[in-house]
This record gives C-alpha cells, structure tokens and sequence, in this order.
DNA sequence: GAATAATTTTGAGCGTACTCGGTTATGAGT
DNA sequence: ACTCATAACCGAGTACGCTCAAAATTATTC
C-alpha cells in the first residue's frame, strides 16, 4: 500500500492513541475534581489502560500534571507575550505578561500550585517537567526583553531583575497565605513588589 | 509532696518524656540518612513507641521534619541576626543574616529543600509550620529593619524588599538547578541578585 | 509465512504514610 | 479504696502511588 506512504505503522498510531486518552483523562479528571482528589486508578480505568500502562506513558503522577497543564501554561504565556508586546509602560507591560500566568494558575488553585510545587522540587530530569522549565525560561525571557526597552538597564541586569520578577511571582502563587486572595489582590500584590522592585518609588508615581 | 510543688503529674511528664524521645529519634534518623530514606516506622521503632503514637505527637511526617529543623533554622537566624548587627554595608548586612540560612539548609540538602517545600506548601494550621513561618517572618523582619538604616527608604519599601529577597533565598536554595552548586555559589548567586535588586534604580554599581 | 526479536500491556503485589477502634493508664470525684 | 471519665497508646488495617515479571502484540528476518 505505497499510496498510505506516510503511514507510521499501527503501533506508534496505538502508542499515540493511548497517549490521548490518557492524557484526555488526567485533564477532564484534574480539573473537575483536583489533581488530590483524583487517584492513578481512576485515570487508568478512565482512559481504560491498565495501572502498568498508565506509568509507561507517564512515569509518575506528577508528570500526568505537568503534561497537562504546560499546555495551558503555554498559551498563557503567548496571550501574556502579545499584550505585552502591545502595552507602552515597562511596568504595565511586565505585568501584562504576569496576568495570564496568574489567572492561569489559579482557575484551580490546587492544580497551579501543585504544578509550580512540581517544577520546583520535581525530577528535573523527566520529559514534561523539562518542558515546564523550558516555559519559565520563555517567561524570564520575556520580562527581560521588556527590561531592556529601558536603555539605561543592561542586559544582564535586566536578565537578574526578570529572575527576580519570577521569584516574586512563584511566591505569590504558591504561599498558603495568599490562597484566600482573589485574583486581582494576588495581581496587586506582585505589581506593587514589582514597582517597588524597579524603583518606581524614586521617581514619583 | 508539696516540697515538690511544680510536679505537673505524671501524665504530662510521661508525654514530654515520649516526645523528646520521638524528637531524638527523629532528628538523628532524619540527619544521618535525609527525610526520604527514612520511613515513620523506623522513627517509631527508634522512640520505642507505636506507629500510633508517633502520629499522635506529629500529625505528618512532615511536621516531624519541621519540628527538629525549626530548631537549627531559629539557630541559624539568631547567629545571622547578631552578626548583621556588627556589619556596616547594608548588602553586607543582609548577606550577613543570609549565610547562616543557607549554611544551614544545606547541611543536608535534601532536608533543607524538604524543610522549605513544607513551609511553602503544607498545611499552615499545623503546629510546628506555624513555628516555621514565624521563623521567616523573623527573618523578613531583620532584613527589612538592615534596608531601614539607608534614610532615604521608607518602612514601607523596605519590608517589601525584604520580602523579595526572602524570595530569592528561596528559589536559590530550592530550585533543582542549584542543588549541585557548592554553598559558596550559592551565597554569590544570592549576593549579585540582591546587589542587583537593590542597586536597580541607582546609576553605578 | 514461520521464527525470532522488540516493544507494549497488564494487574497482582509492594512499600509506606497514615487511620481507627479497641485497650490501657491516669487522675478526679466520692 | 472504688468508680468513672478522659487522655494516651497501640498495631492491624487502609489507601494509594508505583513496580515488575510475565503475557500479548507488533515488527523484522530469512
């Protein structure tokens, strides 16, 4: 059959196939009842795999999170990134890329804080949490290249003080303290530690 | 037996007793062969107590680690606390009291990491994280009292920088890229980031 | 197309943090 | 002294993430 030429052969379809289900199932099941509420049983019984499978696609729990939310992490940063492309003041513009984040993360404060808990202390050396790494990296990126419309502020700098912005963020989202906090005073928070972060204070406003 | 007036029964003195031995145990257990290789089991086995009674002095094994580690990080704090009083140059002051914290996080890396995912994502209601963040509220506290010595800044800025730096100490002592740099690296790491943070506004250095 | 190799699938089983119902020790009341 | 309520103690049992050795499926070779 040289007419189905590109055709990768039955098994990578089944292998891509059963990735989809289970994939389908870790994010309609996170996300209706919380990645803690949710067992490793229920997701293989949904995506109807067996337990063993269900750890060949993904080597822990905690991977079936990362695996789904970088997704959502993803598109986060790009809307972040275009707003901010389109946004004048260095300040708003950091913070047109913090909003997205922010309200991603928080639709399911359980999930995003798990998620960031993940990236930080997880096994930096599986597949999806590499991924997640490369998306703050993308982020850090971003807030520097704002920084630096500021021609005062040299590249370094502005890579270390979007490191910091980073930092400030993590913070923010993951605290116990700030888990009862609306969105917009979580947003508020970090604005005024950025401000106060840039120096904004100096000069007046 | 008036003479010995403060007896508070043996009940009570019977429960410090298991407590302290659970603590012993704990703490030797945990510094010898870090948190995760050790099971409750063996802390109980060690204290010569019950499973059951190991979760009825600590509701986590997690509480178990914050209970003996509070101990070194108060230690940490009160020694960096003083030698920031004897210090001039306020980076120099906050790297003062910052030493001492990352020293005594890493004694055992795994643990120190352990130590700050706990206080960061476990639950706040229990008795010995509430000790911890109280121990970083310290921390915050003397940090923002070093920033206050430059008259220009308000009280205001200075605790929101505070805040900010505790931020960076702990995404530098946590994050999984760190964890193969020696503490020397990480002390500089730290030092350039709040060098940078607080000279962001200014023209030189 | 048979034989062989490679990959994928599976669920019973394991280790471990933690629970729970029953038991025992302690001290207050009389 | 005896009773009784309460606090402390215990370990068998539970839940759940994850492993592993064997089985099933798919690819490859001759």
């Amino acid at each position: 059959m040289p007419a189905e030429s590109r055709t990768p052969g039955r098994r990578e379809r089944n292998k891509q196939e059963k990735l989809d289900r289970i994939t389908s199932a870790a994010r309609e099941l996170f996300s209706e009842y919380g990645v803690d509420e949710v067992t490793t049983q229920q997701i293989a019984d949904k995506a109807d795999v067996g337990t063993g499978t269900l750890f060949f696609y993904a080597k822990t729990k905690a991977e079936l999170l990362l695996l789904v939310h970088n997704v959502k992490y993803a598109e986060a940063i790009d809307s972040g990134v275009t707003a901010a492309g389109a946004t004048a003041g260095i300040l708003d513009a950091v913070m047109a890329i913090v909003q997205p984040i922010v309200a991603c993360n928080r639709v399911q404060i359980e999930n995003g804080r798990t998620y960031l808990r993940e990236l930080v202390f997880g096994d930096p050396d599986e597949h999806h949490h590499k991924v997640g790494l490369e998306l703050t990296g993308r982020v850090d990126d971003a807030i520097a290249a704002i920084l630096s419309r500021d021609g005062d502020r040299n590249e370094q700098d502005a890579a270390q003080l979007a490191r910091i912005i980073s930092a400030i963020m993590f913070i923010n989202m993951t605290a116990t303290v700030f888990m009862s906090l609306s969105d917009d005073s979580v947003i508020g928070n970090i604005r005024d530690q950025v401000r106060t972060l840039l120096g904004a204070h100096r000069v007046g406003v």
